[in-house]
DNA sequence: ACTTGGCACTCTTTACGCCGGAGTGCCAAG
DNA sequence: CTTGGCACTCCGGCGTAAAGAGTGCCAAGT
């Protein structure tokens, strides 16, 4: 629909307002950007652009400042990635190699991507599906409640505590232990489920009942849990987008404490492989319609296994941030393939 | 050095200072608390207090407001723990009662923290120095990486990755793992150290340095590890300081992601077994002066195992934060020897 | 049909001066 | 030692004024 000049138009008008954090105005338009025509003609090309709804101003008689629609479209239809300078590739490769643990990995991953693209960085745990279990540990912890510890051989170790029906005899744990070991060692996480459905029976009448309860946490932690981790770091940078709006600083704390809105809002769409972008209103969170979500896929090979971004002000450097983004999710896939 | 009536005089400009966030003066102190004299003599007070240090007017003739120096004065000699109401109390019981899980607990304990005081909460780990080694588990990752994981029967869980200096064989690591379960498991945390220290003799003479690196990242793991970790949750509550004083709030959150900070900030001080307040500067770290921490030790028992506590700005209402503080520290300590 | 220069209009932002209020410090008297 | 009085200071709010930026529209030009 808009025609070829008023989309250069929208493009200027996104990287003067994302420089300056001020409403770009006509004027200033055709002096900074060697536009070939008037501000006249530009200002008509504004109202056009205004009336479709990609640009608004503030109040009568300022600059235009993008709408999310507006930075929709730029992200669609105008912008390139920027590929990061040798320095920041360097910083990355200096930054994650260093890395001595899953744990490491990903925390250092996080702070990276923050101190990188100076925002909010979000990482999710990889969840290793195709891994199998290496042991089951077994910990009575009182006489009714048990710690339940699964080691995977990718490295990964989850543990849960169970409260168990009644109270359990140390003998029956041990039995427990040996069993679930010798039946689900070694097998697929995704092929557990199958393997101690019939377990139970194996076990005395008194006993099934906490066997059971076992069991079925166990199948709870390997299915859901690995979903459930996320990691922040640049909360600080928020403080930027306070600068103006001091009232939206604080709803977006308290969304990013909730591990769940969190998940959600990685979760929402589909596993992208490479770099999308929510914007604004499209998180369908109440305190992150001033917030955009720049995310991506990451993985070992060609599957994503879970996904890593940054949450900034709708108002960001879009090209930067998403190549940002995408060189780290990249590397850190390197990183999970090679180890 | 001052005497009675000034140190009523401070505690009121203290309280009032609080509840209006307004620097308070002669004629309000005299109107809102019932002292027997008139604003004059107060007028001298305060010029007293101000020669000592207590407090300080922001600009020649504003009210006053209280000084690092006076708020500890307050808090030392002045101020008594205001004790819970009912309503919180039951808050207390309710949310932690829920918890499933040692990191539940934990997680629970500081988000509850966080919503009684409205303030930024801090919850060290657990560290379960008396503990013993319930299960030592080996997970090969690559040829010269294995994973190394130990559960304790308090139902803590470390793991941590290992580079060996080259590669090793399966059953060298088999052999390692069941003799370092027999040595090691059921042993006190403390006495592991003595227990493997002649354990790489009964190695061939080809793997005694492989498996030297495991046993030096076993002991650093248990002897650091467990005091590294802490959480955090209220971060949003930032804000309402922030109001005021914009720039501060940055290096707070700076601060607070860092773990380092963090764990000196709870670390320095030899662990309270009751509540403890460090107030501005005192806490010896840059963006931190112009918050307050309220902390205590906690555990099962009477052995404080670790600390938790609220970050605030200095212009905090001490009584009840530190009433909430040994409230939850002690529920906390309950929870802990209950289970 | 599109572009352009001009112009009037609107609205925000900044500056300035003014005044009121709150609070202090000091003094002299009780 | 306390008290009332008093002069002085300084912040903060308010209204007006001027400046500046930007728009919308129109009429003329290409």
């Amino acid at each position: 629909m808009p025609d070829e000049r008023k989309l250069a138009v929208l493009r200027a008008i996104v990287e003067d307002f994302v420089a300056t954090k001020e409403p770009v105005g006509s004027k200033a338009l055709v002096e900074r950007h060697s536009l070939g025509v008037s501000s006249a003609t530009i200002r008509n090309d504004m109202a056009a652009l205004e009336d479709d709804g990609y640009i608004a101003q503030p109040h009568t008689s300022a600059g235009r400042v993008p709408t999310d629609k507006g930075y929709r479209l730029f992200v669609d239809k105008l912008a390139s990635m920027k590929p990061l300078s040798v320095a920041e590739r360097r910083a990355i490769a200096t930054f994650l190699d260093g890395a001595v643990d899953l744990d490491d990995v990903v925390s250092r991953t996080v702070r990276l991507l923050a101190q990188l693209t100076r925002q909010v960085a979000v990482v999710q745990y990889p969840l290793l599906n195709r891994s199998s279990v290496r042991h089951v540990e077994i910990v009575p912890i009182s006489t009714t409640r048990i710690l339940l510890v699964v080691i995977t051989d990718t490295g990964r170790v989850e543990q849960r505590l169970v409260e168990t029906p009644g109270p359990v005899g140390e003998d029956v744990l041990g039995d427990l232990r040996l069993k679930l070991n010798s039946v689900i060692g070694g097998r697929r996480l995704a092929d557990v489920p199958g393997a101690v459905s019939d377990l139970t029976c194996a076990f005395a009448d008194e006993d099934r009942l906490t066997v059971a309860s076992v069991l079925s946490v166990l199948l709870e932690t390997l299915i859901e849990r690995h979903e459930e981790r996320v990691m922040l770091a640049g909360t600080a940078h928020l403080t930027r987008l306070g600068q103006d709006f001091p009232h939206t600083i604080a709803p977006v704390l308290e969304a990013l404490e909730e591990q769940v809105v969190l998940m959600r809002l990685l979760g929402e769409a589909a596993h992208p492989s490479s770099v999308a972008v929510r914007i604004g209103q499209e998180n369908a969170h109440e305190g992150l319609s001033g917030t955009s979500l720049v995310y991506s896929g990451y993985g070992a090979g060609d599957e994503a296994v879970a996904q890593l971004g940054v949450l900034g002000p709708t108002r960001m450097d879009y090209p930067g941030t998403m190549g940002a983004v995408r060189a780290v999710a990249r590397y850190v896939g390197g990183i999970l393939a090679g180890s």
